[in-house]
DNA sequence: GCAATGACTGGAG
DNA sequence: CCTCCAGCCATTG
């Protein structure tokens, strides 16, 4: 499956613990540049990839959790980077600049 | 093939 | 800091 889909997949897998991505980063790394809404919406079917990819890592470009509503609980995502060592304050990823990963680049 | 949709983005008020 | 608006593009019916 080549699909847009499983490109966004395989770039969110690769999202290592502890960090987050933005879609618009996720979109320019896979050259389409402009298509960050089809990197949210490749995200909803997310839940049907496999393997499941770390969705909750995956966040607008404010930091803010935009799909949290996706997900079985919309605290559910806020619970999972909590896991993490993300802190989360008012839906939104504090540090966000800090935690920031950019596929390619590996910083 | 056309029209509608959406877990977005950046700029302007 | 907040809200509104228009562009962009793959997937679906």
């Amino acid at each position: 499956m080549d699909s847009f889909y499983d490109r966004v997949y395989e770039v969110v897998r690769l999202i290592p613990s502890g960090r987050v991505c933005t879609y618009g980063a996720i979109a320019r790394y896979l050259g389409t540049g402009k298509s960050a809404r089809m990197v949210g919406y490749a995200m909803r079917h997310a839940g049907n990839a496999r393997p499941p990819v770390p969705a909750h890592r995956v966040v607008n470009s404010s930091g803010l959790l935009s799909g949290k509503q996706a997900f079985a609980s919309p605290s559910l995502m806020q619970e999972l980077l909590e896991s993490e060592v993300l802190k989360i304050k008012n839906d939104k990823v504090l540090n966000f600049r800090s935690v920031l990963w950019l596929p390619g680049t590996g910083h």
